[in-house]
Parts: C-alpha cells; structure tokens; sequence
DNA sequence: AAGCGTTATGCATAGGCGAATATAACGAAA
DNA sequence: TTTCGTTATATTCGCCTATGCATAACGCTT
C-alpha cells in the first residue's frame, strides 16, 4: 500500500492546548443535538470528557463559544455562539489548506515509495 | 497572550505509523553520534524507544533507512543511508510547507482572538 | 409538588505507553 | 582470549488518560 502523509492542527493558548479536532467535532455534534449530552454520544466519547473539553475551550477562549442551559423544558440544552461558528470555519479551512500543501509535496515526491 | 496555530504531520503506511517528527530527530541525532545509543542519549530517550522507532521504520520502509552493525573495534554503529538522507529532506519540506500556510492562515484571522 | 432530561462534578478503576532494569550476542583490538 | 561498546530483547513498574459510576442541582411542565 502507497505511503501516507497524515497530519493533525490544534490552538493553543498560553502554551496550553485551546481547541483541536475533537473540539470541533463536538461543536458540530452540538449544533446538530441541541444538547452537550447527546453530543457526546453521537461523537462517541463519555460525557465527562465531553464537558471538560468545552468547559475548557469555553472559559479560555477570547469569547463565549457556547452557551449552556440547564433545567427548564427538556431540561436544558447547549447551543453554539456566532463566535464558535466563527472558530470551526477558521480551523476547518486551516486544516484544508494544510492538507492540500501536503498532499502536493507527496505527489511531487512519488518516486521516493517504490 | 496571542492564540497559536499548531501542527504535526506524519507518513502512515497500511495504517500504521511509519515516520514521525521523532523519527527525523532520532535519525539527525544518529548521523551526529554515529550509535543508536548515543542518539537516545542525545535525544533524551530511552535506548528501548529509540531502537523500537528504528526498527520499525527500517523494516516497513520501501529502503533500508539505517544500517546497524554489532560488535567490531568501537563495538558496532549506526549509519543512515542516503535513502534515510531524503526522507528526512522530505518530511523537513513537507513541515515547512505546512507550518507556512498555517501562519499565513492565522494572521488571515488575526481579528479572532481580540 | 412530582417528574424529567439536562448540566455539573467527584472518585475509583482499568488500559496503554514509556521508562527502567537486566541480560545476551556480537566482533574487532589488544 | 580477554576486553569493550554497541546492538538486540524480555520483563517489570509507574504514570497518565479515559471511562464508568454515582450524585447533586436546575427549572420548565404537568
């Protein structure tokens, strides 16, 4: 099988990991539940992990990333800010672009697999 | 303290890690020292890791990337062939490359994080 | 007031990874 | 043949991380 070039982008923040793929995907999952619980879930992850990941990245980041409810009718949920819709787009072009520079330093370099 | 954009890249081959960043170190570490030993050493290591690293990308890789040899006046050394020289060349390209478009893509963004 | 699903949080446990330790094999030089 | 520094390999131990379990708080709905 041909050789792959894998890679992996993340924020950090006072040399401290901000916000990485996991984050991202969750936020997604967020977006789509309605709910932090269900999110993990669908992510497939505990939800103790879950919270700690956006409890984090949510009181670190410059500004809300989401906003949590609880209690109240279906007792509460998670919902994603203006400004977390902001952070996925900004990481999801980052790790395209990232890719598409590796990807092409990999075809120009066939040679060096067979 | 400003956000910062991080990343890593790797070569996989069917699905298992090939070569890393502490491959690169290693093998640069192995043309200074001329042993896998002194290389751990030199990398902060254990002589275990180092030798598991090697071994594995030496005998996954499509070429010998190392040559070892045991015993002899000086006991044995470690040498990296000329195909070991280009991947290294290779993946020091491939990081630079993506650490480039990276930054370019932060600053794209600065108005994020203030 | 009772019920329900969610957020919030502590604690004990299991699994995986690397480090440390110990030992064998090797082969040139003295 | 003894010595020496290196490669080669198994085994044990400790740490870190994630998970699983348990429990509390919350507030709308009925």
């Amino acid at each position: 099988m041909a050789v792959q070039i894998k890679h992996k982008i993340w924020l950090e923040q006072d040399n401290a990991m901000l916000m990485g793929k996991g984050h991202v995907l969750l936020l997604k999952a967020i977006q789509k539940m309605g709910s932090l619980s269900g999110a993990a879930k669908e992510v497939g992850i505990s939800y103790r992990k879950a919270w700690k990941l956006i409890d984090h990245l949510n009181s670190t980041a410059p500004s809300a990333v989401v906003e949590l409810t609880t209690g109240g009718s279906g007792g509460g949920g998670t919902t994603v800010t203006g400004y977390g819709n902001e952070l996925i787009g900004f990481f999801e072009e980052a790790e395209k672009e990232s890719r598409l520079v590796l990807e092409k330093q990999l075809s120009k370099n066939e040679t060096l697999w067979k």
